[in-house]
DNA sequence: ACAGTTAGGAACCGTTCGGTACAAAACACG
DNA sequence: CGTGTTTTGTACCGAACGGTTCCTAACTGT
């Protein structure tokens, strides 16, 4: 009944979740989000409540979309060796800031800034990061490293993923990143007895 | 020659610098400085030009400060074997999250926030970031550990070291960050071949 | 004592912030 | 063809932002 909408909220939050990824919470003001979901004031306040709301949706969405599939890709056993899936995900992120791509991580960012402080982005930061964590865990199984080294690699790796997406913010720190992968590499593919 | 002023402009940069640890860069607002600095508009602009001089300033005195120390640390041969050294170090990070400093590093909030896109800070975060590779190198050099695996291991580092600090600052990770801690430790401890 | 110089303080600047109010426009339904 | 309902767009809000101006107070050198 009435007037339908003029765009459509999945894509408008999709759109919204690129804004964010760039500015991260605080830096994105309401002029960029209306700019970057292409409507205005009443619509975006009459459709997410508030950029708090807004900003809670698009972390949902990222978990729902990023994170899941990056987890996905930890889990897929079409890579038989877990130590290469992380190996290969470690140089897939490296190589999206080679291709120009320096947006991070949306959950890091948002885990580092003011933002943090709010409960509720926190709260959604932590599951993020443990669905991150769960797929470490899920790959570190399909290895042949032994299990009681699991739990301390798995949280060295999300330590390792969290580094390296804010490093990818920062210019000129390409050797960094690398190398870090390379070591990631070295550090699974030689276990320790 | 006329009217000496009333403050020390070093333990003015001091207090800066612990009210854009706690709320970064953009997150610090005028009125939080001036009130954390105990001192007023006039006074703070006629000494250090604007708030953004004011955080380039306060950014070269945490290098020289905390950067400095934990490099010194690291290259201090009281303790012996380098590896011992970077292990206390991360200890010591987990104990300052544990007794209740969530303020994390200076230089990785500025790495992850908007300020990032600022040139300037971007190139004191960059040197900074050097610094602590640096001492992380001279630690390695002081260990057991094969010569050819030093650099790498040392980027692993200072990205594991960004990673911890900008966890610290979100609540609840604490697990995460003890067994991170714990996982270098590991990774340490038994060098492969 | 006085002139010169600088710090301190407060009022004020325009801008931008996130958010609201409200009228006009566009549709669904009877 | 209205009538009711919802979206849309715009004008507007108070608050906070970083920064400037300018007057007064406080000191130095002569």
């Amino acid at each position: 009944m009435a007037r339908p909408r003029e765009f459509d909220p999945d894509d408008a939050i999709e759109r919204a979740m690129n804004v964010f990824w760039q500015h991260g919470y605080d830096g994105a003001s309401l002029a960029d989000l209306l700019a970057g979901m292409g409507l205005t004031r009443g619509s975006l306040y009459k459709a997410f409540k508030d950029k708090h709301s807004l900003f809670l949706r698009v972390l949902k969405r990222y978990e729902q979309g990023a994170v899941a599939q990056a987890v996905e890709f930890l889990s897929a056993e079409d890579i038989p060796d877990g130590t290469a899936r992380i190996e290969a995900m470690f140089g897939g992120i490296v190589d999206t800031v080679v291709s120009g791509d320096k947006r991070g991580c949306l959950l890091c960012s948002a885990a580092a800034g003011p933002s943090s402080y709010d409960e509720d982005i926190a709260a959604a930061v932590k599951t993020g990061l443990q669905q991150m964590h769960g797929g470490f865990s899920t790959a570190l199984a399909a290895s042949d490293i032994p299990t009681s080294q699991h739990a301390t690699l798995a949280d060295l790796l999300v330590t390792q993923y969290v580094g390296l997406r804010i490093m990818s913010r920062s210019v000129d720190q390409l050797d960094i990143l690398t190398r870090s992968a390379e070591a990631i590499t070295q550090l699974l593919r030689h276990p320790k007895h």
